[in-house]
RNA sequence: GCCCGAGUGGCGGAAUUGGUAGACGCAGGGGAUUCAAAAUCCCCCGCCGCAAGGCGUGCCGGUUCGAGUCCGGCCUCGGGCACCA
């Protein structure tokens, strides 16, 4: 009897599928497919073990759906442009091109070991001349569909990485990679229109049933839809031609209480008025340097100045409320202006308050007009509340039936205009970095700004840049920017920036679907592969990457590249844990901790040393792995040590994959020891072949349907921490319930089936010694027979008043009365009724028994 | 501040959605095998109690024959959003 050894049987089994190109997707009409996808990884360096239990949980999917008679596609990518490698560049003086592509050969032949599914042929990178020729033909179709705009706009500077942020990716007002205190800064730059489709965005969430609620309300919050009224103040004394400001107002209902106008530092009244009144200007420059800077946000003070404008009062003409300029009016949101209604809002009453501007009288809930305090009366949501308004008196009605009626009412007379707002904004697309897509646009001094013809593309980079001094390198280029214009044929220039990357991610799920293809789709391959049937990764994407992609596939659809059925392009989402390591330090010379990476520590039961010096060691929480913290596992040493099946079925077993999972050695042993036994039952019952001993067949059966049954549930219903349960319990029940050697082969090709999802090689291992010839990965996955899983015996728990007393063996086939009587002759049960009748009995039939005496 | 989640043994987690709480695994304890160890196999393992029994799913209350699961009110932790008018 020989022990497992993964190495050996791992490469084998890799190299037979691989020969087999048991992996390769092809179109096939007449069988249904099925596209699993796991978010494609960023090639930052090398992988580790967290990245991996991505890619397990998409294989389990991939090998199971293979089994059950898809034709699957299951393809892997690099997201390959991004900041990272210029930082390598500026840094370690490597091209950002050479970087990218060595880590993807790195990262490539770490995967390859794990033995996924995937078919390699398909394999794309964002930096490929290939796609950014075909990225580069997608922009210039949605310029001429007008889905994108070129225009001025105040935009999120990020001063270290020197480039525009979406602020999607501004996060506590820092720089969603750099940390940086974002600054907001006027440049002018493209834009993909996405706030055309907010509202269609918003509605097709609700069929996204098979998403997490929690991502789909995320998105829906991101979008944040709502529904105002816009109402013009008329200038007392018009100012630059303007004879309104006009306002927006999510609560109309509580215009009656309006006792000054705030509008934005960036306001064009503002603006106009900072020529004359030096005051003003100064303070309009100070709100713009605080900008969003997290001390604004913190401290969230509310600072404002007097214009010494004034307004009229739309309901009431003959009030006069004053105009002043407020550093908490956003210009980008709504008009630039609000009207403050101080006896309704807090911000508004605070901010009265402190510049002792008048307080209207509240307007509802009293039954006299007071005056308010330091309390502002928020009208409640649901509730209904007397409201005393201009139009229809006194009335008791929510403030939602008030809003309403209000905006009907502005809208009759018309004094305003009912409008819908989304807070989502366009999405800023221009880049001032090298490693990006460049934009095919070509400024030309007589034509203007012409897009590049389709036949030259790609327009690729430049290799021969200085990336040491920060900036776009591609600006001071000496010659790539001169180009002539394709238009008129003079001389003209390149435009410099390059796209956010987050428009290589949108697509890439679309291109794998066809990623030889001379256009950016090919809409056979698009209408049959599409959508992504399974898409995994991890919940940080909820809003960025999902929303871009849902907009994508939309303007693709728009511009013929992919059919209206594409128009959502994930089915399923599924967002799992991350893996995670206690974290290891010592304190350095300088007081500041320095980590340690777990093979350099050695762990006892409370405390842990350092192996090499024996010094104690701090132990840190465990978080996510990374590299500055030095909490990570490299998978080849796992799969060095154990094997690929072993990391994989830890990664799977124990923790639930939406969850975080602790990567621990014991744990890893313990999967280790499981595949090893599973092996050696599988070697003893080939072994036992002439003497046929007899045993119990028909409980192993039973353990076999069952096992069936709910590993094929746990898989579908992504719980693989239970199938993996399962998993175990057939084997404790195989191992210890004497059978014939036939029974247990029987039994142990089933094992290797339900196993095949999650280890694969020892699947198949087990397959070809039990006597199957092809590959259990491609036999069909099997089926539970119905009548093993019902018994003819049932044990009902009986409760004595709700608590559980003693259990019954019941025929399966007894009805209630038989049951009622085998209940009533219980010992214990009569016992408890000491010679009486039960006041009340209740048989859940299959289930449980409660008597109440 | 607003909006979502989640709290179950020493630990990771099960519990067919109102029906035996703690499956399965880890850790721990005991035993077998062995000259010894490794490996393997068997048994025990929520808490209190010698036992009978009692108590147990963050806390308080409710509905129900029956609540980890439903309802009301809290507490703690995690996530998302936020001068959004």
């Amino acid at each position: 009897m020989s022990r497992y050894t993964p190495g050996a049987v791992e490469a084998k089994w890799q190299k037979a599928w691989d020969e087999a190109a048991l992996f390769r997707a092809e179109r096939d009409e007449n069988r249904p497919k099925y596209y699993v996808l796991e978010m494609f990884p960023y090639p930052s360096g090398r992988i580790h073990i967290g990245h991996t239990r991505n890619y397990v949980m998409g294989d389990v999917i991939a090998r199971f759906k293979r089994a059950a008679g898809f034709n699957v596609l299951h393809p892997m990518g690099f997201d390959a442009f991004g900041m990272p490698a210029e930082n390598a560049a500026m840094q370690a003086g490597v091209h950002p091109r050479d970087w990218t592509y060595r880590n993807i050969a790195t990262m490539r032949a770490q995967m390859q070991p794990l033995g996924f599914s995937i078919d390699w042929s398909r394999e794309l990178a964002t930096c490929d001349d290939d796609y950014v020729a075909q990225q580069q033909a997608l922009f210039l179709d949605f310029l001429e569909a007008g889905l994108i705009d070129r225009k001025s706009s105040m935009v999120n500077w990020d001063p270290v990485d020197m480039t525009v942020l979406a602020n999607e990716q501004v996060i506590d007002g820092r720089g969603w990679r750099s940390g940086a205190e974002v600054e907001r800064r006027e440049l002018v730059q493209w834009s993909f229109r996405i706030s055309d489709y907010a509202e269609e965005l918003l509605a097709a969430i609700e069929g996204l049933e098979h998403w997490p609620d929690k991502v789909r309300l995320m998105q829906a919050n991101w979008i944040g839809k709502s529904r105002g009224i816009e109402i013009p103040f008329a200038l007392i004394e018009p100012q630059q031609g303007m004879e309104t400001i006009p306002c927006y107002s999510t609560r109309p209902d509580t215009l009656r209480g309006a006792s000054f106008l705030a509008i934005s530092p960036d306001h064009p009244v503002a603006k106009a008025l900072e020529a004359d009144h030096p005051e003003i200007a100064a303070f309009c420059a100070e709100c713009r340097r605080a900008g969003t800077s997290e001390e604004a946000l913190e401290t969230a003070e509310k600072r404002g100045l007097d214009t010494g404008l004034k307004v009229r009062h739309p309901i009431t003409p003959e009030e006069e409320l004053p105009v002043w300029i407020g550093n908490f009016v956003l210009m980008d949101y709504g008009t630039g202006a609000v009207f403050g209604c101080p006896a309704h809002d807090q911000r508004d009453l605070d901010f009265a308050r402190k510049y002792d501007l008048p307080v209207a009288n509240a307007f509802y809930l009293l039954d006299d007009p007071a005056d308010v305090g330091t309390e502002a009366l928020v009208p409640p949501k649901t509730e209904k509340v007397r409201y005393v308004d201009h139009f229809a008196g006194v009335e008791e009605v929510t403030s939602q039936e008030a809003i309403d009626a209000t905006i009907a009412w502005f809208e009759d007379e018309g004094l305003g205009t009912g409008i819908t707002r989304y807070r989502l904004r366009d999405w800023g697309l221009s880049r001032q970095r090298y490693w990006g897509c460049p934009i095919p646009i070509v400024h030309c001094q007589s034509c203007g700004i012409v897009p590049e013809k389709k036949e030259n593309l790609p327009i690729t980079l430049p290799l021969d840049v200085d990336l040491s001094i920060p900036g776009n390198p591609l600006d001071r280029h000496p010659s790539w920017r001169q180009v002539p214009c394709p238009i008129c044929g003079e001389a003209a220039t390149r435009e410099t920036d390059t796209m956010d990357t987050f428009v290589d991610s949108s697509w890439y799920f679309v291109r794998f679907t066809a990623p030889k293809a001379e256009t950016p789709t090919d809409l056979a391959e698009a209408s049959y592969w599409m959508n992504v049937d399974q898409y995994i990764g991890g919940v940080e994407h909820a809003i960025l990457h999902l929303l871009y992609s849902r907009f994508f596939v939309r303007a693709m659809i728009k511009t013929g590249h992919l059919p209206e059925s594409a128009a959502e392009p994930f089915d399923a989402l599924f967002t799992q844990g991350m893996l995670v390591h206690e974290t290891y330090s010592t304190t350095g010379a300088n007081g500041l901790p320095v980590w340690h990476a777990p093979e350099e520590v050695e762990r006892g039961e409370d405390g842990a040393t350092l192996k090499a010096t024996g010094e104690p060691v701090e132990i840190g929480p465990s978080v996510k792995m990374s590299k500055s913290k030095k909490n990570v596992i490299d998978p080849d040493d796992i799969i060095a040590r154990y094997g690929a099946d072993t990391a994989r079925w830890f990664v799977m077993s124990d923790s639930p994959p939406e969850r975080d999972v602790e990567w621990t050695e014991a744990g890893v042993e313990a999967a280790s020891k499981h595949l090893q036994r599973v092996w050696r039952l599988t070697e003893e019952a080939c072994a036992n072949e002439p003497e046929d001993t007899g045993g119990d067949d028909a409980t192993i059966a039973r353990a076999e349907a069952q096992a069936i049954a709910d590993v094929t549930a746990a898989i579908k219903g992504f719980a693989f921490n239970k199938g993996i349960a399962a998993l175990y319990t057939l084997t404790n029940v195989l191992a210890r319930t004497p059978a014939r050697a036939a029974t247990r082969r029987r039994v142990l090709a089933t094992m290797a089936q339900l196993m095949q999802p999650m280890t694969p090689h020892l699947a198949e291992e087990m397959w070809a010694t039990l006597g199957h010839t092809g590959f259990v990965t491609t036999a069909p996955w099997p089926k539970a027979d119905p009548a093993l899983l019902a018994s003819d015996e049932i044990v009902l728990p009986v409760q004595i008043n709700g608590k559980r007393r003693t259990e019954l063996s019941v025929p399966a086939s007894a009805d209630q009365d038989a049951v009622e009587a085998m209940v009533l002759a219980d010992a214990t049960v009569q016992r408890y009724l000491a010679g009486g009748t039960p006041r009340k009995l209740i048989v859940v039939p299959g289930r449980i028994v409660n008597v109440v005496v």
